[in-house]
DNA sequence: TTTCTAATTGGAATTATTCTAGGTTTTGAC
DNA sequence: GTCAAAACCTAGAATAATTCCAATTAGAAA
């Protein structure tokens, strides 16, 4: 039997866009993909890592940032930079933006209303990209007294 | 005669602004702001670290890091988050956008028009701070045939 | 001036990422 | 199918950015 190709992660969307990009389907692209599609909460390349190696022990690290370069230049994954710690990588590709809570770390998704109107850019400058970051502190946090500060 | 306080770096601004977060004023973090104001093309830690000694050779690097981290405490500066190769800094505390070139890796401010209107925050997000990064090819090397990379 | 504490220093340690070299898999031409 | 070329994967080394640490120095309040 044929593997079925409409699966969650081995849909036609990432062999589709890894061939359209130059770039060949790999068990390890596979894996790295459903790793992010499992879990939304932009882990890390080593949590991706850590993650992907549960189901395939032999998988490598460099590996791992190789495939989530590999998904970034195909358009099915976002690279984002909080600034601490390491980048984080995140699969939704609506336009959004991300709040990073400074009490306990978390990265959220913020929907970015559609009538933002963008930011006149001078003469010669060509934006391709925009990234919209946050930071504050997220609903939990906010409820906790401490902030996210452990006591003691 | 005392000292002029209103001299480009060792204004009321740097001495107020530290001691009301707590904080002293020192050579070093004079210094430090001085390179910042100096010339403004978000340099990195490393490169505030390096102007800084040709004035005060023996400050050392986990200084820079430490007087930046005082600056970016007390409200002077900010702690710019490029994604590649290390975070850099800046003295203009405007509103303002980053653009960041993909072809020769310049950063520029971009003003950010007033009527912005923000984001709306989803219930209990607290958000304290926007940063707006554009990503694409500035003026100097929209113009270059090559985008910046080197020929050959 | 004394005293207290924050800040500085150099170097070691840590963390995040990229590089390198060699082995493996995939693809496409025959 | 077979073969060669190209792309890919892997482990471990190398590099880059940042933080940590223990000992000294220097602001600033009394």
């Amino acid at each position: 039997m044929k593997a079925v190709e409409n699966s969650k992660t081995r849909g036609p969307l990432l062999s589709e866009r890894l061939t359209t990009s130059g770039l060949r389907l790999t068990r390890q692209r596979e894996q790295v993909y459903r790793v992010l599609l499992q879990k939304r909460d932009h882990p890390t390349a080593d949590e991706v890592f850590l993650r992907a190696k549960r189901q395939m022990p032999d998988i490598s690290l460099a590996t791992v940032y190789n495939c989530l370069d590999a998904l970034v230049q195909c358009g099915l994954v976002r690279h984002v930079h909080p600034g601490r710690g390491g980048s984080r990588f995140c699969p939704n590709m609506r336009e959004h933006c991300h709040f990073y809570c400074e009490a306990c770390g978390g990265v959220f998704d913020i929907d970015w209303p559609a009538d933002h109107g963008g930011v006149p850019m001078p003469k010669g400058f060509e934006a391709k990209r925009y990234e919209i970051a946050i930071r504050g502190v997220c609903p939990d946090c906010g409820a906790r007294p401490g902030h996210g500060a452990p006591p003691g």
